[in-house]
DNA sequence: ATTTATTGGTTGACGTCTTCAACTATACTT
DNA sequence: AAGTATAGTTGAAGACGTCAACCAATAAAT
């Protein structure tokens, strides 16, 4: 038992690996790094997001966070516009071009996770999608653990 | 089914991202960076393991092999030596040290994937497993693929 | 056997990236 | 109105990875 959390995290391990910065082939994200696709998918989701919540939702201090998007304003991929109700905060809309290059990045890998399974018969895939949702609603539960704790 | 792929993305996009260089409270690797974890590792598992050799099985030049290896050095985990059989390349055996701090990843890493799906029932765990282990065989095999097509 | 080409590794220069600390501007408190 | 707190920006600094030039050692060619 013991031995297959061990199995199970050198897996995650690989995949992480695989599926990182680095992986699939090196070509994350089209022109942008994977932090920078996680910042823009993080403004695209969620409305009114401002720059430090961005940078929070991606572990980034608000310089930091305040860089990315810097580098994804200058490639038209976000806009910066004041909050209305407070002029401090900046929120961060999500271009036309900056939604385009999003459904094209996923587009691109769903692709590449087809060709990898396409060979599995149905049963088989389904086995493996819903084994990592139970998996990804662990790590959810546990972050909620985490942040009530302290 | 085409939605299935692009579900098993997101998850493993997500997956990724939390098991990656930032994740796990970004605190990967104790005093080590995911890509000096994962050249260590490399060096570990491949005896005879040229500096270029780390380098490709990481995705980096030969210079920036060079550079890992040198901060790898420095924190003692590992060391050079010229090969006996070719005077031009380097082995790089893992120290005690090294092989110690990468057990100590490992173990870390594998409790908190323990905690992360303690609740589960041993049926649900041997699924993940089973799951992962056929993903990561896929990847495998679409590796071995593009590379004879190259 | 000597010359030439190739290969493994290192290094300096460079560009990119993230953080820290100091700063500006806006909002909240009393 | 004054003082405090918060959002965001910026300059300086350090870490990182690549490129190109380089050295040393081996392999190939003549």
């Amino acid at each position: 038992m013991k031995n297959s959390f061990s199995d199970i995290y050198s897996l995650l391990q690989e995949l992480a690996w695989h599926f990182g910065d680095h992986g699939i082939n090196g070509e994350c994200c089209e022109d942008l790094s994977l932090v920078e696709f996680m910042a823009l998918k993080a403004a695209h989701e969620n409305d009114n997001f401002s720059i430090q919540d961005i940078g929070n939702s991606i572990n980034f201090t608000k310089s930091g966070a305040t860089r990315i998007i810097d580098r994804l304003e200058t490639k038209g991929y976000v806009k910066r516009e004041r909050s209305l109700t407070d002029g401090r905060v900046c929120c961060v809309p999500v271009t036309d071009k900056g939604a385009q290059v999003i459904s094209q990045i996923i587009k691109k890998n769903t692709n590449y996770v087809e060709e990898l399974l396409q060979d599995l018969d149905p049963q088989a895939i389904d086995n493996i999608k819903t084994a990592m949702e139970i998996l990804i609603k662990s790590v959810h539960r546990q972050d909620i653990i985490k942040s009530k704790s302290q």
